[in-house]
DNA sequence: TGCGCCCTCCACCGGCAGGAGGATCCGCGC
DNA sequence: GCGCGGATCCTCCTGCCGGTGGAGGGCGCA
């Protein structure tokens, strides 16, 4: 695959284990095992010191847990970021949002089948992302249960307003008084009052900041793009 | 692998690239192509007509699109609903995320290898998620971004915040009125104001309207937990 | 050409919001 | 006991907001 062979930290606080992976990963020609760490302290020290391409995480340890030896290792601004691969005995939603937070490229279940594994760090090692399907179920659900909105692209009424109404209404969720939404769009502010009035009156609403909640409900603004 | 054969409808506009995916598909025993549809229209009442357990879905397509037919075969409640695997030629954001909302259960790029296509086929079929590495890339960039949460569980701000300041906040950001939270909370509006007024000079915000925002902003408050 | 929709702007007015300033009561820690 | 912070309540005042009513200009469609 590449000259160099991909150079692997195996992390895991079982010995036993940490043998089981090494056999599977040294019968590939292109992974290479450089280091195996039984904590998450020790992983963090051993990532800087031998600049593996990999790092197969266990989640559960003792001292330092996976997902903050995550946090460290990619969190560290080199050149050459480890890529983090996590192993979960189970498929515990908490733990895969929080190493996924730490910043981890991939997540597999520990009784993944041998090829999977090094299927799984060829494609980590190349910068891409990795998740074992019973929790990409469970990821795509999340994302579906966060992202609800464009269900309802215009709930209906959002799509009553017109293109002015619906842009003074996303300036009004920003927090913006009518003086100052009259000078981003460059108009008088009784033309503000105008629009503001409209946008009310077409949803139904009491004041500005009933509209500027029914803009983050709606979806038509969202966390984050502030 | 199971005693029936996984029900396959192919979705695509073009015969070309259907008649490809039914001869990748015919060759494997445990994988019966039982259907073709040219548009998401038709899509929509082969789904309903030949109750496939996997929908094959091209995004992009004339009159009704990939994702909008998603929705319908996915949101139709009956007792078998088909799992929809999505096809993309590019790894585009937007449509992956919409299908996402739609309900899909995966995504994978059209030039993946033959043999990932079966696989994907089986491991949808069983009710797992599959996603193709370079998007599950993008997948879990979005979601870490989306949930910075508990990095800042409370962006040291709103730390500084009494509970009562809090509660009170929550509830500005429902859009009520001084006068209604008050009544909400059996306490004078006098001290709704009072509270209001601290949580304004504490968040160095000028307005409820910005309050309410910065409920939403910080994750105080979500959308769809109204 | 005329109708309708949208954007723009104005004046007037009532009301709620938010700031200033002060006050009482309670619980907690020194 | 005393101080301190939080929750509760009050008055006065200013200002922005939102409602009402009206008006002109541009653009598309019948």
């Amino acid at each position: 695959m590449t000259a160099q062979p991909i150079r692997v930290l195996l992390v895991d606080d079982q010995p036993l284990l940490r043998t089981g992976f090494r056999m599977i990963l040294e019968a590939e020609s292109d992974i290479a095992v450089v280091g195996e760490s039984g904590d998450g302290e020790q992983a963090v020290a051993d990532a800087r010191a031998l600049q593996p391409d990999v790092v197969l995480m266990d989640i559960r340890m003792p001292r330092v847990d996976g997902v903050q030896a995550t946090r460290q290792i990619t969190g560290a601004a080199r050149e050459t970021t480890p890529r983090v691969l996590v192993l979960t005995t189970f498929d515990l939603d908490e733990y895969v949002v929080e190493a996924l937070r730490a910043g981890a490229s991939g997540f597999l279940l520990k009784d993944v089948p041998a090829e999977d594994l090094v299927t799984a760090i060829r494609t980590v090692s190349r910068g891409d992302a990795v998740v074992a399907p019973s929790i990409t179920r469970r990821l795509l659900d999340m994302f579906a249960s966060r992202f609800p909105a464009t269900d309802s692209p215009t709930p209906a009424n959002l799509a009553h307003l017109t293109d002015r109404e619906r842009e003074v209404l996303t300036l009004v969720a920003r927090g913006y008084s009518n003086a100052e939404i009259a000078a981003e769009l460059v108009v008088s502010e009784t033309t503000v009052k105008t629009h503001v009035g409209n946008v009310l009156t077409k949803l139904g609403l009491r004041d500005r900041v009933q509209a500027a909640v029914y803009a983050y409900e709606s979806g038509l603004v969202q966390p984050g793009a502030l």
